[in-house]
RNA sequence: UGGGGUGUAGCUCAAUAGGCAGAGCGCCUGGCUGUUAACCAGGAGGUUGGAGGUUCGAGCCCUCCCGCCCCAGCCA
């Protein structure tokens, strides 16, 4: 007689009745005539407990041979008890050996980055390292939700492209059919052609930068969301940022409370995160971080240090709007009231995660679009069918790029991005 | 690319002032009926990142090279 299969989540409801749980074995302790069993299924954790009189000589023998990671299949009556990691306990009538798993190369103790990330194929599997990436998920699913409700339409954007994109020099290159390719640093310029067409749109997926960054808020592949908004001005703009960066927090709030302890995360920093967000302008915050002992001075980008100073001023995100031409990219619209600035946004996170939102009114007018991509002396040509959103019923718009694992490395509060994707790509590391 | 740090057992780290290369974890053997990273006893496990140099003697000092980490720049 087989016993039901079922998964940990659902052992309540099996209280009393045998079952069959098919897993990963987490610990194994053996104790001279009783054993304790640790299985995870991805649905939860349960202890198994071998009474070695209770069961076969054979299946005492195995279960007490069980190795770190092997999959295993146990079957045991379902009893409540407190003294087990998920509440319920299986005493367990049988064990089968599904995969054996042999000097399983991470032991639950410290280990370093490099060793960890070597090993980021089976790291997956440690706890830490599934609230985060459960998390990233939870986040993921509820930028389409927020998006979707408000009437966005998803606009898939190339990875291959042309030469077109912010600047040159930070593109990974390769070969198409003989012709010089890019792959795509952004989809911007994409959502832009298609805003016209659905009015609201965003794209979402993995862009690629070249750059030789080495800190903990960068990858050279990592994964954007980009809306795009017709006739949105750039307030509007941050009224959607601060929107859908509310709702993200609170969600993850309220639907990853386990993964979140799991991590150790400092709730209250992130219960405190409400509309609405500070604004200040480059303007001002030049003023703010040269208070603070910066020497930054007007028309320089702010730098990380910068970042971290304003965002100490303040307990919530914080919005550094209209920074000087020069720090910005070609594309964004000139500011009427200031033309030595640009209608442009940054988010600065709070505790030191820097900015995780970028975001502009875009360059609407031909003629001025067309004179900055001289000025930064870029290649006109490549910019043809963009040029074309201006020559045919152009309009105001505004949108943003909201980096994911930045994003989800302050929801968990983890120190770097690398951990909040599954198989990040580094300057110096292309595998697993 | 610049600044700072680091490299010793499978992993995490020690090693007085230049003087016999160690511990914990993991692994193997044995013991234990309620463990939570169990505990107790025993065992195996090393070209100290690489090359050269100084010295009676180098894990330690010097030169060059390599890997990694942190910070800065670039950005999301």
């Amino acid at each position: 007689m087989a016993a039901p299969q079922t998964i940990v989540r659902e052992l309540g409801a099996s209280v009393g009745r045998s079952v069959t749980i098919r897993g990963w074995v987490e610990h194994v302790r053996v104790h001279g005539r009783v054993a304790f069993l640790v299985v995870r299924d991805g649905t939860g954790l349960v202890q198994g407990v071998l009474l070695r009189k209770q069961l076969s000589a054979e299946a005492w023998e195995l279960g007490c041979a069980l190795t770190h990671e092997s999959c295993v299949a146990v079957t045991g009556s379902v009893q409540e008890d407190a003294r087990s990691p998920g509440g319920y306990e299986l005493l367990v009538e049988d064990v089968r050996l599904l995969g054996a798993s042999v000097d399983f190369p991470i032991q639950p103790k410290e280990h370093g980055v490099e060793f960890l990330l070597d090993y980021r194929h089976l790291w997956l599997r440690s706890s830490a390292q599934r609230a985060g990436l459960r998390i990233r998920s939870e986040v993921e699913k509820g930028i389409h939700d927020f998006l979707h409700e408000r009437d966005f339409v998803r606009i898939d954007t190339p990875i291959l492209t042309g030469a077109i994109g912010e600047s040159a020099g930070t593109l990974f290159e390769t070969e198409y059919f003989g012709e010089r390719a890019f792959l795509a640093q952004t989809g911007q310029l994409y959502v832009e052609a298609a805003c016209p067409a659905f009015r609201k749109v965003y794209c979402f997926g993995p862009t690629f930068r070249a750059e030789k960054s080495k800190t903990r808020r960068h990858l050279t592949e990592f994964w954007m969301l980009e809306p795009e908004v017709a006739f949105a001005d750039s307030d509007d703009n941050m009224r959607l940022q601060e929107e859908l960066v509310v709702y993200l927090v609170g969600r993850t709030l309220e639907r990853c409370s386990g993964d979140l302890e799991v991590l150790g995360r400092d709730l209250s920093a992130l219960e405190r995160i409400q509309a609405p967000f500070p604004r200040v302008s480059y303007t001002e915050a030049v003023e703010i971080v040269r208070e603070a002992g910066s020497d930054t001075r007007w028309g320089a980008d702010l730098g990380g240090a910068d970042e971290t100073r304003i965002a100490e001023h303040f307990d919530r995100p914080v919005f550094v709007y209209n920074y000087p031409k020069g720090a910005k990219a070609f594309y964004m619209k000139e500011n009427p009231d200031d033309p030595r600035t640009v209608l442009c946004n940054d988010l600065i996170a709070p505790e030191g995660y820097g900015e995780i939102i970028g975001g502009s009114q875009r360059e609407d007018d031909l003629d001025r679009l067309t004179a900055r991509i001289d000025e930064e002396k870029l290649p006109a040509e490549a910019y043809g069918w963009y040029l074309d959103l201006r020559r045919y019923g152009t309009f105001p718009h505004s949108g943003f790029g909201l980096g994911i694992e930045r994003f989800t490395a302050w929801m968990t509060g983890r120190p770097h991005i690398r951990e909040l994707i599954p198989f990040p790509r580094l300057m110096n590391r292309l595998t697993p």
